[in-house]
DNA sequence: TTGTAAGCGTTATCAA
DNA sequence: TTGATAACGCTTACAA
């Protein structure tokens, strides 16, 4: 493991000339001497040591993404959405010669430990809430950025998309086939204000718009397990048919709640589109390999990863350079799990 | 940023002291200078820098997770396996107060630049050829250790499961639903020896020992676009079936493979199992809730990382421990996609 | 263009 | 039990 003053003995020049070199302060050392050492970092295969440089210069080269963990959820790559988006981050900042560290964790508290003790010179959070935001960014002085989290706060740096319009879209989409009685799906948040409230507006203020109202009862929030929770909504459609006060088409706000409610149904007999339409939200990469097709709102991850890394960059480039927020687009994607209600009961 | 110096002054005791309080050596501090010297620390919540501890210590409490990319492809982690594997292996890291950094790498150079660089204390690896672990262990002085890598070498830490059994298990359950003409799919790889190979090898020789040989025109190695692959093959399967040389059934070595073969059949009029079975491999989330349900060879990605992890941590703790490695077992899953040979052509 | 000196925040070592 | 001192490998700032 060679380093910068061993270099510099054997090249009989200064440790400073080496490091310029190594750095590519090329104007700064003759080509004589330029050449000369890169031989000897050539035959020893030196590789700088960043540590050293961190502590140096003050800047980690590191950026962290952080997820925002329940604790009692394992494994949070499990989930295709935080998947694609980490791998996009990584590939970005590894593109621009920096490193990448991956971090869940439980609180801001933690976060801003993590972000400390490397010196990190950057990071981009996923799904944070207003209260931890807020403190974040009070505790680190380096540039933040933040995905899906939704704010009154015009200062805070964010990436999201638009939500509301999704909900909106996935209700249109609905109304357009002739569904009048409709359910609406999705996890369970602690927060007030949050990517799921405002896909439930925008829902809702659509049925609304038509006359029509979101029955409380049809309003599904899922806990610890999505699974169990599915067949529960499932069965109690089941018992419910009766009664014909019963949905006709759910609205789910993640493509994976959606296709375990396709199957749900499908186990218990009820087909998808024939008997019920059911829309996801992400279009995640299933969709459309999906038997029926899943008619979907769909986002743009890597875009929206990109994004957020370009607007990390910036400031990273330029502290001065200003917050910067952006409101991804939504699209209807339909395929085979929507279809025209039929009145055959 | 409080650093050690200061807390030293404030509360008048040498730095070493303080530092031995941080870093929990109790034994050295006299209760009193502990509590007084914790109150500061809390006080001013004082976060240790890791890079100067690194370069201190030469220990960084890094682990290093290493993808290997055939640089044309993006975003590695939209591979469900490598995200769960990632996923399990940072909240493992996590848990034992490491930090985890993540690395896509194009060869084993850059791999280890990228280890040396940050002067990681170990690191696992995914997908790595014989030729590249060679030169890593080679190169690299730290644990190390690798996952579905195959080698004659015994003296190679390599964590990796049953793959022949897999195509053995996947044959046998064709074979005992009457099938006679089987096809292959898998993804192209440049190894010689690779886990592919072995999926092959055991299918392979299960035909053979029921008599049957697998045609070199029903194997399929899927070059860069996977879906574009699937689709030629849907299509030659129909313009053969005239010409009644066309299997009955499939054994993709993915069930994402597995996914997409489904569903080009299914727009082209076939369907899974009544006209086609189709066996996938590794047992994804979706294979459950996927209509119809999917057939596949499972593996327990969480458990190998697990293992991968406990056998880094022992040589950590250990540098004179043995070698470890392990083939875990793999287990035939079967669902809807596989069925009875059904003789009406 | 090259070199010198100080310092980044920590740990290891040894002496008190 | 405590403290002084020398590293660790590098960058910044400045002098030559």
């Amino acid at each position: 493991m060679i380093t910068l003053k061993e270099i510099a003995e054997e090249a009989g020049v200064s440790l400073m000339t080496v490091s310029n070199v190594v750095n590519g302060k090329i104007s700064k050392v003759s080509r004589e001497k330029r050449e000369q050492i890169y031989k000897i970092i050539k035959k020893y295969e030196y590789i700088p040591n960043y540590s050293a440089r961190s502590l140096a210069a003050n800047s980690s080269r590191i950026i962290g993404c952080v997820l925002l963990g329940n604790q009692s959820e394992s494994n949070l790559l499990m989930d295709e959405y935080n998947a694609r988006f980490a791998g996009t981050v990584m590939d970005y900042v590894h593109q621009q010669g920096y490193y990448f560290m991956l971090r869940s964790v439980s609180g801001h508290r933690e976060a801003t430990e993590f972000l400390r003790s490397w010196n990190v010179d950057g990071a981009v959070f996923i799904g944070m809430s207003y209260t931890y935001i807020k403190r974040l960014l009070k505790e680190n002085r380096i540039p933040l950025i933040f995905t899906d989290s939704y704010t009154e706060d015009q200062e805070i740096p964010n990436i999201g998309i638009d939500d509301r319009k999704g909900g909106r879209l996935a209700a249109e989409c609905l109304l357009r086939h002739g569904h009048r009685s409709l359910g609406f799906i999705c996890y369970a948040t602690k927060d007030e204000i949050s990517l799921m409230h405002q896909r439930l507006l925008g829902y809702r203020e659509t049925l609304s718009a038509a006359g029509l109202i979101l029955k409380e009862a049809h309003i599904h929030r899922l806990n610890t397990d999505p699974a169990r929770g599915i067949a529960a909504i499932a069965d109690a459609h089941i018992s419910s048919i009766t009664r014909n006060d019963v949905p006709t088409a759910y609205f789910t706000t993640a493509d994976r709640l959606a296709f375990s409610l396709i199957r749900a149904f499908y186990e218990r007999g009820i087909m998808t589109p024939q008997d019920i339409s059911v829309i996801g939200f992400d279009n995640l990469t299933s969709a459309s390999c999906f038997i029926p097709g899943l008619t979907t709102i769909a986002q743009d991850i890597e875009q929206k990863a990109k994004m957020a890394m370009d607007a990390l960059f910036r400031r990273i480039g330029d502290p001065a350079a200003p917050v910067e927020s952006a409101m991804l687009d939504v699209t209807l994607v339909e395929r085979e799990s929507t279809a025209m209600l039929v009145m055959d009961r």
